[in-house]
DNA sequence: ACCCAGGGTCATA
DNA sequence: TATGACCATGGG
């Protein structure tokens, strides 16, 4: 009864995208590079809801902006941010990636180049890591990258695909070959995999509503729910 | 009173 | 290379 054998990944993410009925999520197609950016950088490690609040101070206090951010010093950002938590950290990731948009000229300059280049001008910034850079990639600069992340994992894992190690970058190469090469198509496909994790299958694991239920390995969770 | 969240940096071995 | 401490708030 199993799926003919083709890309579980890539059934998965049809299945996904009908059942949620992907149109809209907390980045649309009109959600500007900032929005992406600073989302980006925020919700490292920290859930989205904290997220939005934080970035919605940023707005009240007039601070959702590139110039707005290289003025304000890490203090006050840290401040109207702490909700996203370590606002510290966070604060100077915010400055650090306002000064190297700021540094090429706004968004439009800094992107406008070849996406590997612009991938390791990304990571040799402080507080951006694999993950984010892709994301910046993909989602605000348009190149049709890949981004693996903690959900991408976790569907895979049920999926019982993936190249096999943890490391980011076999997960990058191997999502490279995996999914088409096209921009709509991944932007899309991670946004249904976030979806996914989000509104379904990190709480209820074994829902019977799972769009993906004759698909998943649900072994592990099996024996962690069972307690055995 | 825990545990975790869409990571990343820094220090060790 | 690989593992661990740390960051810090808010929700389950």
């Amino acid at each position: 009864m199993k799926p003919p054998p083709t890309n579980r990944l890539l059934d998965a993410h049809e299945r996904l995208i009908v059942h949620y009925n992907i149109n809209r999520w907390h980045w649309t197609e009109d959600t500007g590079p900032l929005d992406i950016c600073l989302g980006a950088l925020l919700v490292q490690h920290t859930s989205w809801a904290n997220v939005e609040t934080a970035l919605t101070r940023l707005r009240e206090a007039g601070a959702h902006s590139i110039e707005a951010l290289l003025k304000l010093s890490e203090t006050e950002i840290g401040a109207l941010i702490l909700p996203a938590g370590m606002p510290v950290g966070k604060s100077r990731r915010l400055k650090v990636f306002a000064e190297l948009v700021a540094s090429h000229g706004g968004f439009e300059g800094l992107f406008d180049r070849p996406a590997v280049e612009l991938r390791t001008l990304l990571l040799g910034t402080y507080g951006i890591g694999p993950e984010t850079a892709d994301v910046i990639v993909l989602y605000a600069a348009k190149h049709p990258g890949v981004v693996h992340d903690a959900y991408t994992a976790r569907l895979c894992g049920r999926l019982g695909i993936g190249p096999g190690t943890n490391r980011y970058e076999d997960w990058r190469a191997w999502l490279e070959a995996t999914l088409p090469y096209d921009l709509d198509y991944r932007r899309r496909n991670h946004a249904a995999i976030v979806v996914h994790c989000k509104e379904l299958c990190r709480t209820k694991p074994l829902c019977n509503a799972c769009p993906l239920r004759d698909i998943c390995e649900y072994v592990s969770e099996v024996l962690d729910g069972a307690g055995k």
